[in-house]
DNA sequence: TTAGAGCATGGTC
DNA sequence: GGACCATGCTCTA
């Protein structure tokens, strides 16, 4: 191989050609050549230059070097050991290489991929490459050594290379390069995995790329300007280049040869070795090309980044991106995001310690090195452009070191984030920074799901793009991402991940991943259908003054029915049989399991069978069931905050999956910090982060836990408001029919009073109360009672009593906290008077009234759940995705 | 007394 | 068995 001189300036200064093989003088107007690392591009003469256009160059003046491997397709023989080649063929999984133009014709990869056609890419080119992989590993590892493009993934040294952080102020990743930090330093176990395999290339790499000016990528053709690379950081250098072949992204760094384990790297900032060139400044710049996953990454000109680094990430950092996602983080239209790795927050993580431990490949990898435990200031945006600066720092442990984030709780949030979310770490190119952004866990399907999803396209994730490993899929411009064995993959990773969605003692929120459906639920909803489990005795806590309801045991999940009422005036409910969708009239007071069947209904013998045809007619069922669109969404477009409320539920929706009729699996531990709590305990204070770690609730505290107070205090308040327009109608009935003198028996005022009464308790029947347990949720008297003789659901159950001596100057936080959810609930009464008819008039309690009573006459049907009465909330269709 | 910083421990991979 | 990492524990301000 040959040796190049170590700097653009020497080929610009000296007339000779750059080739150091060559002695010839350049003309007065040299050929270009490879691209250097500053950027500029070697001088040739004009023997050498033609030589490298026409890709002969290797040919010529490296016959007799090492390096040379044969293409897999075409059998073209290729030099892998040159700067000058590098560019001109893909390395492949199982090995061997790939010459470009096979590469090229194999996987044809249009540019300007709209994201759809990048799926379609991933699964060519991972049938491509899975075609390639089925080649026997021995033909492919025999074909030749290493390319020396591949060294750098091998030959990572020292994790931390160490530089000082001494007077950098925040880092600003990774090309405002008054800023950063230059060194760059690679995964150790990389290394240290490799280093024995491949000790001839790092010797090879040693010495022949011992200045830490050498440049790894260098300039290439047009041609080869789609040419998978690596781009890692370039200090003090200016991008005035073409940044279609100009490398961007932060610095992965590296350490030098004499770190910590000694292993041979390419030196840093910190190299004992001077550099020659000092003018030039620069810090190890490398553009790496593939790594040994082969990432046959095509993007037109812009370099791939970071792939080495990808690939040596545990799946569970693999950054899964929702095209979503990757549009809010894009802050700048002009930008193009890299996901960098993704971490789901634990209970530390999202606790108000405010320290996110990042996994160490990750830290390292990705954000520069630090050599002090102290570390330093890092800026990171937010998907919505807001900058964050978080201490990137460390603690040494067990001879290795724990990596943090520190300071996130402001971050945190302000994402409203809490344990078992997940927070993305990518890359802005080209200007480098990172770019945090968040992904509420209930968003993020299981991979396999996601799979589902998209094919039914029935799925909420219906625009996730999934990525797969990392390592194997490359974003074309700003517009797609290519995969390799993206499907295959996921598969074996999903099993994996879902095991680590949560870490293992983040037991409260850790649910058996494989048992996770898609639930999109209000929390009405999710209330409505969960219940304790039968002879369940509900015990008080006391929160800040304020008695909650708190179930120890595993939720039941109910099966959603309908309640109506029949002709004889009796209520009863409507439940669809799982098997055969025949609806099935039962007792009201039939408290159904969430699978039930025809086989289940003992009530009616006859028709306890599937075969058996079904009561109802088409009419009458049509009359029956909801109408089309459900209310939720009706409510998301017309309501933002309601909105909003809806996408708080994901705790409880997780917790009604969870208890689905059993008990959680045996991982979910209460912590021992809530000794009262037992395993799928959902109230108030299981649901907050564990050890009362936790956020401080302030006023304007949006996190779960609040805005679960919030709503559930809205809807107590909906109660309240309920009763009150109760009394006010019953008052004005009696004033009424005192002035009316019994003259006049208003069917209206009768009906009202008969539908008051009905949305007053429900239904009026003990026995409603005492089998449907439901119903409680509508029911104040319930919660009188510390042993509520209801066993409804998990309910925060606030007593109205004590709302009424709430004290507006009360220094509780609670107390400040119902007090703005009842202004807000308020406000958002009366924008539903001013919104709604125009009728303004009425009183808010009236008008929460009318509400109640319209949906309860119309036609006679109430919506709910299984011994559930009506909720006016209540989404009149579950759309449950499994 | 509390919050934060740092280290230690133990579970998991 | 070692590395990683979540989190508990202790010390200090």
């Amino acid at each position: 191989m040959a040796s190049a001189p170590s700097s653009s300036s020497s080929s610009s200064s000296s007339k000779l050609c750059f080739n150091s093989d060559c002695k010839d003088f350049k003309s007065e107007r040299p050929k270009k050549g490879w691209r250097l690392r500053t950027g500029d591009l070697a001088e040739l003469c004009d023997r050498c230059g033609s030589a490298f256009e026409e890709g002969r160059f290797c040919d010529i003046f490296h016959a007799n070097a090492s390096g040379w491997r044969n293409c897999e397709t075409c059998r073209k023989r290729i030099h892998c050991g040159c700067i000058i080649s590098s560019n001109t063929f893909v390395l492949l999984d199982p090995g061997g290489i790939e010459c470009f133009t096979c590469a090229r014709k194999n996987i044809i990869l249009p540019s300007n991929l709209p994201w759809p056609q990048s799926l379609s890419l991933q699964n060519r080119l991972s049938e491509r490459l899975r075609d390639i992989s089925s080649k026997s590993w021995s033909q492919l590892a025999g074909s030749g050594p290493v390319p020396w493009k591949q060294a750098p993934s091998l030959f990572n040294p020292a994790s931390s290379s160490d530089m000082p952080p001494d007077g950098h102020s925040v880092v600003e990743l990774p090309n405002n390069f008054d800023k950063i930090y230059g060194n760059e330093r690679l995964p150790t176990s990389s290394l240290e995995k490799k280093n024995e395999d491949f000790s001839g290339i790092s010797a090879n790499w040693n010495v022949k790329l011992g200045s830490r000016e050498m440049v790894l990528m260098n300039g290439m053709r047009n041609e080869d300007k789609s040419s998978p690379c690596i781009n890692m950081c370039q200090q003090h250098h200016s991008l005035k280049e073409d940044s279609s072949s100009q490398p961007f992204g932060l610095s992965v760094p590296y350490s030098s040869p004499n770190e910590r384990n000694g292993l041979i790297g390419v030196t840093g900032i910190h190299s004992q070795q001077t550099p020659p060139h000092p003018g030039k400044q620069f810090s190890g710049t490398m553009h790496l090309a593939l790594d040994s996953s082969n990432e046959a990454q095509v993007r037109n000109g812009r370099p791939r980044a970071d792939a080495r680094g990808r690939s040596q990430l545990l799946p569970r950092y693999w950054p899964r991106c929702t095209e979503l996602e990757l549009q809010q983080i894009s802050i700048d239209s002009n930008s193009v995001i890299t996901p960098l790795f993704q971490k789901t927050l634990s209970a530390s993580d999202a606790g108000r310690i405010g320290r996110l431990v990042l996994p160490k490949k990750c830290a390292e990898t990705y954000f520069p090195p630090i050599s002090q435990p102290e570390g330093l200031p890092l800026k990171i945006l937010d998907a919505k452009g807001k900058e964050w600066i978080f201490q990137f720092r460390f603690w040494p442990n067990n001879n290795s070191r724990m990596y943090v984030l520190e300071g996130v709780t402001p971050c945190i949030q302000s994402m409203q984030l809490q344990a078992g979310d997940t927070v993305t770490f990518s890359r802005l190119e080209p200007e480098g920074r990172l770019v945090m952004g968040f992904r509420k866990a209930t968003n993020a399907m299981p991979p396999d799901q996601d799979n589902e999803a998209n094919k039914t396209g029935n799925g909420f994730s219906a625009h996730e793009v999934e990525l797969g490993d990392p390592s194997s899929w490359s974003k074309i411009d700003k517009s797609g991402y290519i995969a390799k064995e993206a499907l295959g993959s996921k598969s074996l990773i999903s099993r994996k991940r879902k095991n680590n969605i949560l870490g293992s003692k983040s037991k409260r929120l850790k649910i058996e991943n494989d048992d996770i459906i898609e639930l999109k639920i209000t929390w009405q909803e999710a209330q409505g259908l969960l219940r304790p489990p039968p002879n369940h005795v509900p015990s008080i806590v006391v929160i800040e003054g304020f008695e909650f309801e708190e179930y120890e045991d595993a939720p039941v999940l109910g099966k959603p029915t309908i309640f109506t009422s029949d002709n004889m005036g009796e209520r009863i409910q409507w439940a669809q049989c799982e098997d055969c969708l025949k609806w099935r009239k039962l007792p009201a007071c039939a408290l159904l399991p969430s699978k039930w069947t025809c086989s289940d209904n003992s009530w009616d013998p006859e028709r306890s069978s599937c075969s058996v045809a079904q009561e109802l007619t088409s009419e009458q069922l049509e009359n029956l069931l909801p109408p089309s669109g459900s209310k939720k969404m009706k409510a998301v477009k017309q309501d933002p905050d309601h909105a909003e409320a809806l996408e708080g539920l994901d705790t409880l929706a997780n917790l009604a999956i969870l208890g689905e009729g059993e008990a959680l699996p045996a991982s979910s531990q209460a912590t021992t910090k809530h000794p009262r709590h037992r395993p799928g305990c959902s109230c108030i204070v299981c649901i907050q982060p564990p050890s009362g770690k936790g956020p401080k609730h302030k006023q304007t505290c949006t996190c779960n836990v609040c805005l679960t107070v919030k709503r559930r205090f809205r809807t107590l308040m909906l109660r309240r408001e309920k009763k009150q327009s109760e009394r006010e109608a019953e008052t004005t009935r009696k004033k009424m029919q005192q002035q009316n003198s019994q003259q006049l028996p208003s069917s209206e005022i009768l009906l009202d009073d008969d539908s008051l009464h009905n949305s007053n308790t429900g239904d009026s029947s003990p026995n409603m109360n005492k089998d449907g347990n439901d119903g409680s949720d509508d029911d104040p008297h319930r919660i009188k009672s510390s042993v509520s003789p209801f066993k409804g659901q998990i309910d925060l159950n606030i007593q109205p009593e004590r709302e009424e001596e709430l004290s507006p100057g009360s220094d509780s936080g609670v107390v400040k906290l119902l007090h703005d959810a009842t202004e807000m609930y308020l406000k958002q009464q009366q924008n539903v008077l001013n919104s709604g008819t125009g009728d303004s008039s009425g009183s808010q309690s009236q008008h929460v009234g009318d509400v109640v009573r319209e949906e309860k006459l119309s036609n006679g049907v109430i919506h709910g759940s299984s011994s559930h009465n009506a909720d006016k909330e209540h989404t009149q269709s579950l759309p449950m995705n499994v």
